[in-house]
DNA sequence: ATTTGGTATTTGGTATACCAATAGAAAGAA
DNA sequence: TTCTTTCTATTGGTATACCAAATACCAAAT
């Protein structure tokens, strides 16, 4: 009799921590007066496990920023700032535009296919009633210059960041015509990438994404103020 | 009267976090046969807390890569492969380009000159007996191109795959004439950030990486293929 | 009624005890 | 001798107990 050696890869420490992750994707951290605190005992009854795992799946988790923990008081989600979000959209620049770089050198033409396989949906453009689908796509998009790269590290390096991109993009892609915009981007990234221009396809993705950055910048600094005119109102 | 208030972020975790991450960065873990092991209850006896502590620690450490938690076998230090570094590399290329092209765009005159302070130093040519100061010096020039970026995440990023470069600059500073050819790469880019030539600084950043990268991957297979026969030799 | 000091409770930080898996040593069979 | 097996010791994973800080609450004094 033939048995697969059982998954020995299991513990809590990483459930929790993945669970916990997944949790706090699905948490609109910017909606005003949500749960920001997490409550160590309760989670671990929660979530049938001790305190001890739990701490070390925090622990990760603050080394990631997604939490903040401090002493004494408690675990808190953190709540990005805006300047946070502009450096994390840098970032994300940096790394895709280097991944764009890499896939134009060593990608198979089977690969790069399957960018325009993703976009090639909306080539007639968007209709509005798909804009969230349209957002998932997207999202794949993105991620799929990753992968073809070929670099597992900056794949993982943006993965770190992507929670919060994908929280970004989604929120930004309702405003102004940024679809259309985005669907062209896309064609053009792909255009280089057929064409094995390594540097046309590292320029664009950076272009690309620092249009996201410029719009976030240009139109959430409103938003922050609106919100710090109404902290104040409120008092 | 007025106080300040007392340091109550002293916490163990962070502490020993810290203090292992030295320690590790201390450590020639390309060494035959040097100590890979880290044992928790030795670990926690020699630091003089318990090992509840000591593992969060470790539990953020494995975040950063810098360790591996085999289940039930125990916890040791990752040993890069060839391919782990390169990727490195790649990433570092990555963010210290973008580092360079924020810099040309948002650096005082000041904050660029203090570049040129540092490789001031070396327009005459090094002399041999200052590999070691210079490698230091290296160091410090491409960590103040992060500084002066204005982009604490990049640098963040960037300081998270340091230990390894440190390790990797100083072992290929020795090999070939690289040491000639740092110096002019790094003039090249003052002169870049000087002229606020945010697209030229950001490509001789990107070159002058992607050149050491070119380097390592010549000539460290002949190493790794050394290494291979000696241990086939051991057998 | 308000302020203030103390007390109880909550909660995160740390230590310790226990469990389970692995590896290595010792013992036994071929 | 050598291979196998079993037992034990080591070590990481988890649970729990305890401590100390922070906060909330209450009572007494003004």
């Amino acid at each position: 009799m033939k048995l697969t050696p059982i998954t020995t890869n299991f513990t809590l420490k990483d459930h929790v921590y993945q669970r916990l992750k997944d949790a706090i994707a699905g948490v609109d951290i910017y909606d005003e007066g949500a749960e920001l605190r997490l409550d160590e005992r309760s989670l671990s009854e929660q979530l049938g496990v001790s305190r001890t795992p739990l701490r070390e799946a925090i622990a990760r988790l603050e080394r990631d920023a997604l939490v903040e923990v401090i002493p004494r008081k408690g675990v808190y989600l953190r709540r990005k700032s805006l300047d946070e979000i502009l450096e994390m959209i840098v970032a994300w620049a940096a790394l895709e535009s280097m991944a764009a770089r890499l896939a134009a050198e060593v990608a198979s033409d089977a690969e790069i296919s399957g960018l325009r396989k993703i976009a090639a949906k909306y080539n007639e453009g968007v209709r509005d009633t798909h804009i969230s689908e349209y957002s998932d796509d997207n999202i794949r998009f993105h991620q799929h210059i990753f992968e073809i790269s070929g670099c597992g590290l900056l794949r993982e390096m943006a993965d770190g960041l992507f929670v919060h991109m994908q929280a970004v993009r989604l929120r930004a892609m309702n405003e102004g015509n940024r679809v259309e915009r985005s669907v062209v981007d896309h064609a053009e990234i792909i255009e280089a990438l057929e064409a094995r221009d390594a540097e046309g396809a590292a320029e664009r993705v950076r272009a690309h994404t620092m249009r996201l950055h410029e719009h976030v910048r240009r139109t959430w600094v409103e938003l922050e103020e609106a919100r710090a005119a109404k902290a104040a109102n409120d008092r």
